[in-house]
DNA sequence: AACTAACCGAGACGGTACGTCTCGTCTTCGC
DNA sequence: GCGAAGACGAGACGTACCGTCTCGGTTAGTT
């Protein structure tokens, strides 16, 4: 994610182009900083140090240290859980929440997550952005299921969507960022297996 | 919240004691900072020049920021949600839950719920503190009133508590800390009803 | 006298260059606090408020309070006086300590350099800058013009120069840090004709 | 020294006393820190806390770390060095200044003095108390020595007694301060002889 | 092949806030 | 009522980063 989303130049520029080498070693000191010191102890200074680059080049393409972290951590765990939506609907949403639970637990992915959510707080921009590109579609995902799942009669058709995907992912955060219980694929599995058939006997 | 546990001194020390009136004006200078620019804005610095104290008298008697801002909201909001525990589950929750979710909507109460989060990420003591002293008994509360309703045959027997209390307070910090939709009183009764019910046909 | 004598870089460097204006707006506000204030009640903190400057501006460039009041005065009070050095030694050492001593009674300057001999005792790094750049240049003089003498046959060969220049230089110093008999030009005269002739009868 | 002159209470008030323990103790707790961090390191908190004491208990009886410093070392360095006065003026000077220097040279006193100086710069309270307390009485003693010199027909009628003390002070003070050159007997001797004699062929 | 932006590294700049330190005063309690 | 203990308001310390602003130097496309 670069600094504007108006970046598409109608007019394709003459001059020297981003480079490509200082790009990559920001995103590479980006995400080696993150796991070592943490997202707040994490600086600008330090990632141009790091990733021996200018300041300007860091604030020239990226607004703020939670779009630089984005960038990095969007395409990874974007694009590692693909639509499975084919089976029944609880088979879809384990595979989807087992695998994303253990990433965000044994990687830095969930530290990396946390740190935008927690600058998302004081950063409207961020929080804008981070809901439509990222939050977004992960919901439309499970929203595409569940409503698969209505169709198919798995499902009542009188249940209220949002609220279902806030069930899940609302945990999910819950752990990730309170750190209480383990966000593990057991937890996964009764998380859906409760919500779907509730907890009434 | 002061800076110890063990401040409970069973033998009255000899010196001088705290000043009743700066911890006061810390709190009430604290609760104001944060209405009007917000967690991450607000500093240590602001907070004792607005109380007319020294900067050490805070770093004294609080770890941190959040340390000061959760003692000035426990108690605020710890104490006004008695337990209600008398009737059906479903009644019970919403006693509960419906005008929580609207204190955190209207209030400054979310915004420093969220700034304890966001801070609790990058120090485990207060995380700690954060959940032994605030979300534990939140919990339990919640816990009581499942079990109740599991003895009375309202709830299965095989339910996972943990989970169950997870999928209330995830949503509820879902939405807090992602604002992507309105955290309340229909959303909480949504919110009960569904999971109660589940959203299997 | 900037942080370091190696700053005649040969190879003129790249980057943007030390501020012009911050500087001397930084030895303007230093000069004028030490008038109001005096030495030790003078902060870097305020030298950086009343220059207008960032402290760390002050600390990229100077290593100490004493270093700046150094700078400060070293120039000022060192090139005001040249070398005289042409007559006979008794009027050669008025030509120089009569309005030395006017200076220092006068002006500021006093107070600067009694400031920095007070810093030089807990500091010997800014002491024996002191001793190289300031002290001994001024030391030299002297001596110059006492061997001029001795050459001459005015000063007896015999002599401890040092111990000639420790009796000029100390006299002065004493009174300037004691302040129980004025330093002004008549003591400078009488000081002089007493070294040169001696006191005995 | 104590805090004022005043304090020799005519009536001798029947409640609690100044507590000699403390009183010593304090004197000597500022002894050995003088010597072991050197006088602007030192701080009151520190000697109360090494003396055992509270710290109101030292501003109740001096008014400024210098002020103890004097009062510590004034009665030790003060009568060890009785008048001679008895002999020819060279062999009195020599009497004095021989073992002062070499004491300034060999032990913390030198330091200590050094220190009262330093901050005489910024307190002309401390300044007139040390004029008035501790360098008269020892440039009384010179000017006592260098009368008799006088009347002797030693020394010059002519000669400025203020000046002449100068001379030895300050060359003493000088070398203390600057430490550009050893503060020895052998200095001692040269600069007596220096002044007697003159410089002149 | 020369021109000419824009981009690059480097880092100085005015600032804010940090958490620590010491100051000199004030308050409490025990002896 | 003195004295220890230490909390208090005050404010400077030196450091870390912030986000902005020059600096030359280095690339690419045009021209």
């Amino acid at each position: 994610m670069t600094k504007s989303l108006k970046e598409q130049n109608a007019s394709p520029k003459k001059t020297r182009r981003r480079s490509q080498s200082s790009h990559e070693a920001i995103l590479k000191a980006t995400v080696e900083l993150l796991e070592e010191v943490g997202y707040v102890r994490m600086s600008i200074e330090g990632i141009a140090r790091r990733a021996g680059v200018g300041k300007q080049t860091i604030y020239r393409w990226w607004s703020s240290k939670a779009a630089l972290v984005m960038e990095a951590y969007t395409t990874v765990v974007a694009n590692k859980f693909p639509l499975p939506n084919t089976g029944k609907v609880q088979e879809d949403l384990e595979t989807i929440f087992c695998p994303l639970f253990k990433v965000l637990n044994t990687t830095t992915a969930g530290v990396a997550l946390a740190g935008i959510m927690t600058e998302a707080q004081n950063n409207p921009e961020l929080a804008q952005a981070f809901r439509d590109q990222f939050v977004a579609s992960r919901r439309t995902t499970i929203k595409k299921i569940l409503s698969s799942g209505i169709k198919r009669g798995e499902l009542r058709e009188d249940m209220d969507l949002e609220c279902a995907v806030d069930s899940f992912y609302g945990a999910m955060w819950y752990r990730l960022l309170l750190g209480h219980a383990p966000l593990d694929e057991d937890f996964a599995q009764i998380l859906i297996a409760q919500l779907l058939q509730g907890i009434q006997s």
